[in-house]
DNA sequence: CGTTTCAATATGTATATACATAATCGTCAT
DNA sequence: ATGACGATTATGTATATACATATTGAAACG
């Protein structure tokens, strides 16, 4: 019963938490190089003197977070550093500008019901034509503009967006929590304003500005595709990264 | 037994992962909206016939990945639609030129070892004063310029990087698998080119050009800061978001 | 010498059981 | 009414056990 030694940074109180940690522990600083061929089940059992079933919750919990790779017959294996994946959050613009500590406005530019064109069916990545409806918004902090939206809603998928105006309630919470989203695909670069963006936006044309488009499907079925002009050359996306627990 | 109706889409062969793809479809699809009140596991239990252990493997993972919260004497509830969160991979550069067919090449500018400036201190957010490593390169993909990078390594971190010319390898390349990271922070965002990097990737001085910022940690210790500056307007990031499963 | 077969082994999944813990509800006394 | 308190309940964690499955290594065989 060697388990009071290495006492753990910060388990979590259960036991199995405090066997996750205490080996993620190894492999994050070192100590434990990839290749390494982690104890057995069995001899960690032993070594924390509990049952086979709570090493085996601690050492599943590792090779889902992809920080050990499971073998059988073999044994389980510290994976190689894997591809750096981080997590970007990606939060409604409403609150990214009140957090800024701005007043946030909102205003809808145009709307236009149609049967999709080829660009739509592009952007959508819809197979046959069907009915689209395409809107542009500004988004406001303060008194300047923020951001500019350009949207196309798939009305075969959600159908009660062709009677909605949009014009005092933005697309996106709108959309959310009325369309249960399965998927979604992010786009992010930089571009030149172009005339009529710089001109929503109040910026010079061609001033650079951080593009993020989103797709989005709900079981299968595309149901929005929406591009995200932002204004402020400072505006910054933060995604991090923190290998298993959670 | 009624657990044969349903059939489940794909599971996984193993009960507890039906269970998970049942209940996930069930949210998803929006059968069962926010709010909620999925079966209890005694519910489950006999839905599907089996022990409770079994229900509760499945419907622990489900929490974990935020799709259900589960609350002591109540039950469990279907969550709000959580923060639009997504994955962004972020390869290497060589990998991300290789994958446009092009060939890679890289090219050390500067190098110096020096001890940090304040500004250093910034970047790395490091406590104290000590040795640093500043390094500027270039990436090509084909003939021209793909990325600029602008990269601090922490010495106190990484000893061993002071003696490195970084001639031939890439720093990115190096750090992997040399210095296990615990953490990272990606800051991206767009902007134009000043007359240095203008330069180095042979673009206009102001084109727009996407930046990504990375600061890296290993058990609390900034390890490296390191700044890319993409040339190619069109040169997009892709974050994906799929709810649970794994 | 090469191939097949078989036993050993580590993980994968599931079970029945047990007790701990937190939250809620009803009861009872103030 | 209001508050304290204990019973109830669903989840949280852990155990011992069992059998399935994939893989390896060695023995048996042609």
């Amino acid at each position: 019963m060697n388990m009071t030694e290495t006492a753990a940074v910060e388990g979590g109180g259960s036991l199995h938490q405090r066997i996750l940690s205490d080996i993620s522990e190894k492999i994050l600083s070192g100590a434990w190089a990839p290749g390494f061929r982690i104890p057995f089940e069995h001899e960690l059992t032993a070594e924390y003197n509990c049952s086979r079933m709570t090493v085996n919750k601690a050492l599943s919990q590792l090779a889902k977070a992809g920080l050990i790779e499971r073998r059988r017959r073999s044994g389980s294996f510290v994976r190689q550093p894997q591809s750096q994946a981080a997590v970007l959050e990606i939060h409604d613009i409403r609150i990214e500008v009140e957090a800024l500590g701005l007043a946030y406005r909102y205003e809808r530019v145009a709307r236009q019901k149609r049967r999709s064109s080829a660009e739509d069916r592009g952007l959508l990545e819809l197979g046959a034509a069907g009915q689209v409806l395409a809107l542009e918004c500004r988004h406001f902090a303060g008194k300047r503009p923020f951001a500019h939206e350009q949207r196309l809603i798939n009305l075969a998928a959600v159908a009660e967006a062709g009677d909605e105006e949009f014009l005092d309630i933005a697309p996106g919470p709108w959309l959310i929590g009325r369309v249960p989203w399965s998927e979604a695909e992010h786009r992010i670069r930089a571009g030149g304003a172009d005339r009529h963006i710089a001109e929503a936006l109040d910026i010079a044309t061609g001033a650079p500005c951080l593009v993020v488009e989103r797709r989005t499907w709900s079981a299968e079925h595309p149901v929005t595709q929406v591009r995200f002009t932002y204004a402020a050359e400072s505006h910054t996306l933060v995604a991090r990264f923190r290998p298993s627990q959670g």
